[in-house]
DNA sequence: TTGCTCCTCACGTCACGTGAGGTGGC
DNA sequence: TTGCTCCTCACGTCACGTGAGGTGGC
């Protein structure tokens, strides 16, 4: 018989922990002294307390060892290989998990290195639900008469929508579709959030569409402040940081305009809050 | 400004984290009513909670995101780039963690699938300590004379620390000098925990030695219950496993007798709690 | 008036460590 | 009597989720 500082020197487990086994039921001390309450173990509990913390050091909760061990003497194997099983995928899952906050971190360091100063923005993962918007289109010729297309597209958009009734929610967002950075001959869609009932109804103008973006499991996003003008670095650095981490986007890069309308009275607006978004899949 | 339930949606972050960041000064709304206590945010303060997300993401904890944003509009680069690197480094380590259960758990569901049946023993990888101790030694023909050299030996080790006037301690120990499972011409040292005192003196008898086992980082430790006769298949399991999971011996394997001496008056005792202990090396 | 949103306070999670305050055996 | 070990109870950790119980604006 041994008192708890003994066996927890033996089994090199805290005294704490013992007593937690005990109160959780995992191992009883063989006898407990009535009047006392000291707890006195035997050498062959040593097995089970082992057991406990064999399957412990693997992940399994206590909760989960529990019924393992006071199955007695034979390990129930069934439910053995369905607790290692599944934990199995979620050590694989966990492993993914931090493989990407290293490479997230690796990215980071890297970049800072590179820049010689703290990023200004930070590129962050997150799923996108599907909007239902309405849109128009249009090819831009070169980049700098993007502010211009815009100006005209979303007065197109927010008129044509006006003629049919329509009142727009207030997310409005830009779409570009190209799959690469490029100057010249850039394809637009300029959308505003609509209800999601209108997805049924067929637009009497050609130009206008309703319809859906899909969602993203993964898309990489950043936030902007500044003015409209000035975004071109914080897209670099986005794609760029897509690049670090192995990513390729999987569909059109989207502009949210988080500080309302961009375009009002044919002015665009100084300064924005904006949201890149870049749907990804996996290289 | 946002009420908390439209800037939750916004960020996509919950409205109890919103509090949580209010609480801990993370990212205090930009006016919160005297009276009512509604939290009102502005559309810049998007970018400081987009910027908390994505430390978060990295796996840094709320204090230490903390002081990266409290320093206001330009990251103290120096501060982030410690914090990273720390991150990498713990980062690499719960990889390696992650990487060890799952081998564990990979092994344990091979070695259930070639067996068929639960694994009456369970691996732990633990640290083992020095230890001090008296021992003797010699080489057994066969594996067959194993009980009867370790009685007789334990016998001498017993009878010579008497001579010397030294107590041995319980804990009573076998170390099998061979690098692998072979049959014929083992080497065995039996030994006894001592006093640490005792190692600066040298015992007369030139057979018995005083001397201390080395400690190891890692060991791969197995507990046996049974009679001294049959554990070889545990013995072999243990090697068997440490094979599975790419680990190499860095030592004599040691069994440990947990149910006191096992040779007393000349005879081997029936039933045991031993525990073996092979201290290892990465292969 | 009815939903809806907001508020605060507080418990539960999980495997521990670390006290405080008190008792029994040498 | 003095250390030593043992006991119970309970707080703290960390980033949340999930209530309970109550209030303000349309």
């Amino acid at each position: 018989m041994f008192k708890i500082g003994d066996f927890s020197r033996i089994g090199q487990v805290s005294v704490r922990m013992l007593r937690h086994y005990d109160k959780l039921g995992l191992l009883k001390p063989s006898h407990t002294d009535r009047f006392t309450g000291y707890r006195y173990y035997t050498i062959d509990q040593l097995a089970t307390l082992h057991r406990i913390v064999a399957l412990n050091d693997l992940g399994l909760t206590l909760q989960q060892i529990a019924p393992l061990i006071q199955a007695g003497d034979e390990l129930p194997i069934d439910q053995l290989r369905g607790m290692l099983t599944l934990r199995q995928h979620e050590l694989a899952r966990e492993l993914q998990e931090k493989q990407a906050q290293l490479a997230g971190v690796s990215t980071r360091l890297a970049l800072i290195d590179q820049a010689g100063k703290p990023l200004p923005y930070e590129v962050l993962i997150k799923p996108l639900p599907t909007v239902a918007v309405a849109s128009v289109r249009s090819i831009v010729p070169h980049i700098h008469q993007m502010d211009h297309y815009c100006l005209n597209l979303y007065k197109h958009l927010y008129d044509a929508l006006d003629r049919h009734g329509v009142t727009p929610r207030d997310a409005e967002l830009t779409l570009y579709h190209a799959d690469q950075y490029i100057e010249t001959d850039l394809e637009v869609e300029v959308a505003t959030e609509i209800d999601r009932d209108l997805l049924a109804e067929h637009p009497v103008e050609p130009e206008l569409h309703f319809r859906e973006l899909s969602a993203a499991d993964q898309a990489a996003t950043l936030i902007y402040e500044g003015p409209y003008q000035a975004i071109t670095p914080a897209v670099m650095m986005l794609l760029n940081w897509i690049g670090h981490q192995g990513y390729l986007p999987a569909g059109p890069l989207r502009e949210l305009h988080h500080s309302g309308r961009a375009h009002i009275h044919g002015v665009v607006q100084a300064a924005a809050v904006l949201e890149f978004q870049l749907p990804l899949r996996t290289a």
